[in-house]
DNA sequence: ACAAAAGTGTTCCTTCTACACCCATGC
DNA sequence: GCATGGGTGTAGAAGGAACACTTTTGT
């Protein structure tokens, strides 16, 4: 028998670079020490529905607003110094929210550079597990919406795989590629003038779930 | 609290055939009906660690044999119907075995093909995640010579992917595919006569662990 | 000799890459 | 006007698909 938690890790990009949600802890073990948010699963509870749970009372987000998956599950002995704790970790892929922890459980939460480590438990290896399936998930799924508003550009999409992958892509043949990908964005016919420059269309998510063919790293 | 399981999604090439490692139950619920290996996971064991015991109990198989990894965890409330059960998934990639179910504690392990459903609890589901996440493997790494053994041929290589795949690939562009990816597989010196025809090269796994770029389904 | 499987060469076509160039706006 | 970002065209390189053809064995 072991207790069964879930831990969030929620990804979204704020002032151009990839951020996850943590809490400070309030409790010991770990006391002060940030965290990614998680919490018990309840006994008639499915695991999904915990974690939505979670996102929802944490965060305050709806969970249908971005996309979210299963990660993985960390049970080795020690993580938590009080006992046996087997924890399914979810990743969640979340637009930059206007009002991003309101009404929250943990009035600590707060927005962190995803490349910090120094969490607690097991935290750092389940961020990077969590960040590492989101740089390969975009190269075959069109996933980088997710971390979109309704409504974007096509420069704010590439910003996404720029941010998340740590590279320069070229505008133009980035362009190309995806608003000729089937099902990737469809536009909505409006336009937009984010910054100085030509206005830019807005696009929304397509109905496709895979690239094809991918857009690989370089 | 809850009790913490591993199952086994144990695949294989037999016959042409994928196949998945099954034993029939021998205790209710579910009793006489097919379903994964698998087990309780110790109070001081890691759960990497109960797959791998697991795998050895059941088959006798050395777990460096093939490819092994985490597949997904299932907690759905009332998958089992004897209380909470949270099981992780393990999902093995293994070459056709000599001795395939050797000195295993389930006597009635058998290798069954892997696209028949009716298996107990909800394993049907955990085995068709598992071949959907071996098809996907395919595509983007080297793991096709995990079914393999240590030297094999390029057909037998081809061989693999067309079970997986369940397509036709042709063999004069997959031999310069395969032969040509850096780090795929590497060159034996040796050379054997399968059928009739001229003798083919033996290769053994390269050292690469993704393949750039990608093989795609067709 | 013949069948069968292994392996190479070649041609065509799609996609990627790099970059020249035009478009539409704010200032 | 000019700067700035949006978007199109195009030439060359790289990789995939189709298939003719040669090689090396068993029978």
């Amino acid at each position: 028998m072991a207790a069964v938690t879930v831990d969030l890790v929620l990804l979204t990009i704020r002032r151009g670079a990839l951020q996850v949600l943590l809490v400070r802890r309030g409790i010991e073990p770990f006391l002060g020490q940030w965290a990614l948010p998680g919490g018990f699963v309840h006994d008639d509870e499915d695991l999904d529905v915990a974690a939505a749970r979670e996102l929802r009372e944490e965060t305050g987000v709806d969970p249908t607003a971005g996309h979210f998956e299963q990660l993985a599950t960390y049970g080795t002995p020690g993580r938590d110094p009080r006992g046996r704790v087997v924890t399914v970790a979810y990743l969640a892929l979340l637009p930059d929210l206007p009002a991003p922890v309101a009404g929250s459980d943990a009035a600590h939460a707060e927005w962190r550079p995803a490349d910090d480590p120094g969490l607690a438990f097991d935290h750092d290896r389940i961020l990077a597990d969590g960040v590492e399936r989101a740089r390969a998930k975009l190269e075959y799924s069109p996933l980088a919406t997710a971390f979109c508003p309704p409504e974007f550009t096509v420069a704010e999409l590439r910003g996404v795989y720029e941010t998340v992958w740590r590279t320069r892509l070229d505008p133009r043949n980035f362009h190309r590629k995806v608003t000729t990908a089937e099902g990737f964005v469809e536009p909505t016919g409006h336009s937009v003038t984010r910054d100085r420059g030509r206005p830019a269309q807005l696009f929304r998510r397509g109905p496709a779930t895979l690239l094809h063919p991918p857009l690989l790293r370089p």
